[in-house]
DNA sequence: CCTACCGATCGGTAGG
DNA sequence: CCTACCGATCGGTAGG
């Protein structure tokens, strides 16, 4: 869908997280957002409340999409290598199919404010319990190393979170093949076996 | 050091760093800078130039010390295992003794004003060009798997730039400490041998 | 290191 | 969706 194509809100939207992604949050003007579209700043406030509004819509319109997505592909997989695979490519995807809305996710949330603030770092514990979860039932299955469980999970997310900065959808690879190349790093390392 | 023994620009250089990573560049006024060391905004000026020159100063130190630090463990060492092995812990032992700067060094950049942006670029491509070809190494002496050198890379950096976004250097493990395990996580990823 | 101040820009509102 | 505008705050300077 071309951005013309989109209702003036919608296009709002997008254009905030690509200027939220590209210059941060605080460093994007409500003046660089109309002039990107093409109206007055003032005109903005016909289609929304504020500035920090269109933060929170992309803070938790992404976060509900990875749980959505994880619930997707988790259904009916008790393989616990399977699961840990699933849940890490169904991320991937999500962040790979939103790289200016996940950016935005993982580096302006700070820029919340109460309650949205407290409110995003509940959903954001309660998803990556998810996956401290999956790695937990993988070592008790004795088919992952007998790693820290909340240390590994920082790695898996460092990793995941950090896709934004180099990936692009140009074409070269898509989101699901960058997802099976990321799971096989995490699961198998750099060394040969 | 405490920091009531600083000579009062290291004291500014310092609490800017904390700031600028707390709350982000843009919005990191001058005066909550001067607030925080307890002067009027206007004094800062009598010490530093400009805002930017303090995220300037912040970004080259950092990425200095990281390319002695590669220089300082690479000395020597011939084993492509091992020489990765050691550029791993080095960085992350910059990163973690310095986990305000490279804060800043890894998500304030963008907000350098040429000519220091391109520079800072050029410097960042360097460092970037000295793993690569450490996989490079690794992969001809069949020692790693055989993956793509610029994407495992990129898998690398991720893994290595998010410490600061959960490490806390408050003694339940040491920077040597946790370079060792991220060493083993990349080399080994999470499956059981 | 301070007081006093500058022009520019900020997010947002009133009223049409 | 626009013009006109608000008070607040920005980085920084002059002069002491």
């Amino acid at each position: 869908m071309s951005i013309e194509t989109l209702s003036r809100k919608d296009q709002i939207n997008q254009v905030a997280q690509n200027l939220f992604r590209e210059k941060g949050y605080s460093a994007t003007s409500m003046r660089d957002l109309a002039k990107a579209i093409g109206i007055e700043a003032a005109s903005l406030y016909s289609h929304i409340k504020s500035k920090e509004e269109l933060l929170q819509n992309i803070c938790f319109r992404i976060a509900a999409e990875f749980f959505d997505e994880y619930d997707r592909v988790q259904n009916g997989t008790t393989d616990p290598k399977l699961r840990f695979r699933h849940a890490v490519t169904a991320h991937t995807r999500v962040v790979a199919s939103n790289l200016d809305a996940s950016s935005v996710f993982f580096n302006e949330w700070r820029h919340l404010n109460e309650p949205s603030l407290s409110e995003f770092k509940a959903q954001r514990a309660a998803y990556e319990d998810r996956f401290k979860n999956l790695l937990r039932e993988g070592i008790e299955a004795g088919v992952f190393r007998k790693v820290q469980v909340s240390f590994a999970m920082r790695l898996v997310f460092s990793t995941l979170n950090g896709i934004p900065t180099w990936y692009r959808n140009d074409g070269a690879l898509s989101p699901d093949q960058i997802a099976e190349q990321i799971a096989d790093f995490l699961l198998e390392g750099l060394l040969k076996k």
